[in-house]
Formats: structure tokens, C-alpha cells, sequence
DNA sequence: AATTTTTTAGACACACTTGTCCAATTCGTC
DNA sequence: GACGAATTGGACAAGTGTGTCTAAAAAATT
């Protein structure tokens, strides 16, 4: 008995390697297949592995995929925030800042490997595990949407914009700039640069014609006055 | 004449009863369980009717998976067109009228079973059927943003609107009202009456107030003057 | 180089599903 | 009531997938 006294936590050491490319593989699977159709010996292959030390790392199917979805809910989120950290406080130029945003949020978080995978599994495998996806949403988007809405609110302070409800014009600006790709995602499909970028500007665009001071939109229309 | 000659289309007569019954169970299971985790025997079940039954009527599993996103699409398409019929052309209220367009096109075509389900459907395992959503795609959301396009068009010319390109405004239209039910379809649940009424009004506001020509946006803030 | 730990390949039991076949039964129609 | 078609329940073969176990091989640690 000198195997791994602890199996719940992680064997002993730094073999991580095979242990993400596990979870890797797992996710991919995963998202192509879905749960019920994913098979463990195909993850195993993918993965570059045998099918024990799949068993070895977590145990259960079930396992595994809580194992994924919660890598991918930490590694997307982490990207969220960074991005939103580059958020536009202090614009020069609020449209091409803003759309600049946009296209990063978009390469970013919505269109990567995470925010393909992620929203593919919540989609269909959310309802069978609740409290999985509710630790998504309560540590990812909730607090996403604040953070948005709280920059948003900083611009309408600072004389950018003007809004009523920066939570709804955190969704409304999410919804806009997704407004193009919705149809690509359908399928899975990734978007090229061009058209995120397009998008964005597209989105952003019309978000100022909502939302953007009078000053701002003059601005925009007789370029540079400086 | 009465024994079916054709087997590949249909039986004679009016058994059609078991027929729509399995396609409604197929759908709901599909949709729970995914296309590999679907269970025949539960199916068949749900639909109160022998597996046999089930086979005799649709043969394949694929096939009857088919068969299902036909008739969803073919139900979620005339929904949605009889829901566009009720367009306000010759709006009297603006706002008041899009919005209550935005509830119907909520309530319709995007939160009830059909919409519910399709949706599900094609995210995941949309890429399994590229032709079969691709059918869905042309003959159905094209069509209907062209629609929908045409509309807001017809509204700009009549002095309604101001907008550059119908189709991106008709995009951003969706999206728009989609914003604020995102969040409760990633989890296949379904808003209250009362939360797409507040998000029909929320997005229209915002729509109106990027696209809305001046005296509209100028008489919605002094109520009626009339 | 020796020892410990992890990984591997394969075999294995077990459960589950699909799709078919068939005899008995029910249903609808005349 | 009789007839034919549809439905049923059950048994069935074949295939597939999960999860376990084992002994041998590979890797890492000392």
C-alpha cells in the first residue's frame, strides 16, 4: 500500500503534464460528442494515454467532466478579466476604443478554444449538473457583468456616456457585439478577424447611437478637431 | 389500397396520432439526454408506445432523429412567420408597439417548446448534421431576417426609423431582445410572462433610442401631447 | 544502480442499447 | 362478427462502453 494515500486530491507530483493533456482531450470529446457520447477510450487516445491512467487521474466519467468544466470555467474567466482589465477608462477615441475592446473581448473570451468549449458543454449538459454551472455563473458572468457595468457606469460619470441602468447596458452591449457571430456559433464555426472585427464596430456603432453624449457623437462625425 | 405501399413515406391512414407522439417524446428525450444518451426504450415510453412501435414508424435511430428536427424546424418557421405577420407597419405608438412585437416574438418563437428545443438541437449536434441544419438555416433564419429586414425598412422609409443597413438592424434588433434572456436559456430555463414583457421594453428602448428618429425619441419623453 | 512510483496493455465482467424477429393481441373498418 | 392492418411484449444476438484487475514496462528518485 504505497500508492496514493489521498485519491480524491492528485497523486503525488508533478506529472501534471499528462493530467491537463487529459483534461484537454477529455474537453474536446467532450464537446464534440457530448457526455453520454464521449467514450474514454477515445479521450485516452487523444490524449496520448492509456485508458487506466485516464481512471487514475479521475476516477469517474462523471469525474472527468466536472474535472473539465471547471478548468475551462477558471481558465475563461481568468481571460474575461484580464480583458476586461484593457477595458477604455480614459478613451481618446471612445468609438475605436470601445470597438477595440469589443474585438478583444471577442478573440478573447467568446471565441477561443474555453468560451467555445464552455458554452457548448453549459448548453447541453447544464441542466443535469446545477450546482456546477451555478459556480460558473456566480464566480464567472455575475461578476463579469458587474465589472462591465461598473466601467461602464465610470464612463457615464466621467461624461462618455449616457445611461440609466449600467447592468442593463452591460447586457445590452454583450448582446450587441454577439449580435453577428450568434449564427457562426450555431455551428460551432469560428469567426475570422475580419468579421469580429466588423462586428465590433457594427456593435459599438450602434451602441453610441444609444448611449454616447451628444459631444462625443459630434466628435465622431467632424473627426479630430485638436 | 389500404396497406401502404410506400413504407418509406408514410402508413395509410390516420394511426397519425402515435406518429406526432413519438416525434414530441423523440424531441423532448433528444433534447434531455443528447442524441447518444437518447434511450429508444424511453422514447417509447414517454410517447406511451411499444419500442416496435417506434421502429415501424421512423426505422433508425438517426432517422428518427431527423425526423424530429424537420418538425421542430418546420413548427419553429411557420411560428415565427405568423408571429412576423403581426410586424407593426403602421405603428401608432412606436415603442409601444415594438415592444409588444418583441413580447410575441419572445414569447412564439424563442421561449416555447419548439424554439426551446431547436435551438438545444442544433448546438449540439449541429455539426453531426451540417445538411440538415443547413436546410433549417435557409429555409428558416435567412428568410426570416430578410423578413424582418424588409419591415424595419419599410418602417425607415416611412419616416419611423433612421438606419443604415435593414439587415444589421434587424441582427441588432434580435439581439437586442435577446439580451436579458441569455442567461436563463444557457440553463433550458424558460422566462416569466413578466421578465420578456421588462425585456422586450428594455430593448426596444435602447433600439428606439439608437434608430428612432428625433420626434419619436422627442414625444416618448413628453408622454402624449394630443 | 537500486528502489519506488507511475504508466501501460490486455483481459475481463457487467451492464446497457440497438435493431430484429415473432406470436399474440388489439384496433378500425366493413 | 369477421377481416386485415397495426400494435404489443418479449426474447434475442450483436455490439459497445464502463470500470476493475493484473503483471510487465517505463520513469523518476535516491
Amino acid at each position: 500500500m504505497k500508492a496514493h494515500a489521498s485519491p480524491d486530491t492528485f497523486p503525488p507530483r508533478g506529472h501534471t503534464a499528462k493530467r491537463v493533456s487529459i483534461i484537454d482531450a477529455a474537453g474536446a470529446v467532450f464537446c464534440r460528442e457530448g457526455f453520454a457520447g464521449a467514450n474514454i477510450d477515445l479521450i485516452a487516445v487523444e490524449a496520448g494515454v492509456s485508458r487506466q491512467t485516464v481512471y487514475n487521474h479521475h476516477g469517474d466519467k462523471e469525474n472527468l467532466f466536472v474535472a473539465v468544466v471547471r478548468d475551462l470555467s477558471e481558465q475563461s474567466n481568468a481571460g474575461v478579466f484580464a480583458t476586461l482589465a484593457t477595458f477604455p477608462d480614459h478613451p481618446k477615441d471612445l468609438e475605436a476604443d470601445l470597438a477595440a475592446f469589443a474585438v478583444r473581448l471577442n478573440c478573447n473570451c467568446l471565441c477561443n478554444r474555453e468560451g467555445k468549449f464552455l458554452r457548448k458543454l453549459i448548453q447541453a449538459e447544464g441542466e443535469r449538473y446545477p450546482e456546477l454551472f451555478a459556480e460558473w455563473r456566480d464566480e464567472g458572468s455575475t461578476k463579469i457583468w458587474s465589472a462591465l457595468a461598473a466601467r461602464f457606469a465610470r464612463l457615464a460619470y466621467a461624461g462618455f456616456l449616457d445611461i440609466d441602468d449600467p447592468d442593463l447596458t452591460a447586457r445590452q452591449f454583450l448582446a450587441l457585439v454577439n449580435a453577428e457571430l450568434q449564427t457562426k456559433f450555431m455551428f460551432g464555426q469560428t469567426p475570422t478577424e475580419a468579421e469580429i472585427r466588423k462586428a465590433a464596430a457594427n456593435a459599438v456603432r450602434t451602441f453610441l447611437r444609444a448611449f454616447g453624449k451628444q459631444p462625443a457623437k459630434a466628435r465622431r462625425r467632424e473627426t479630430i478637431e485638436a
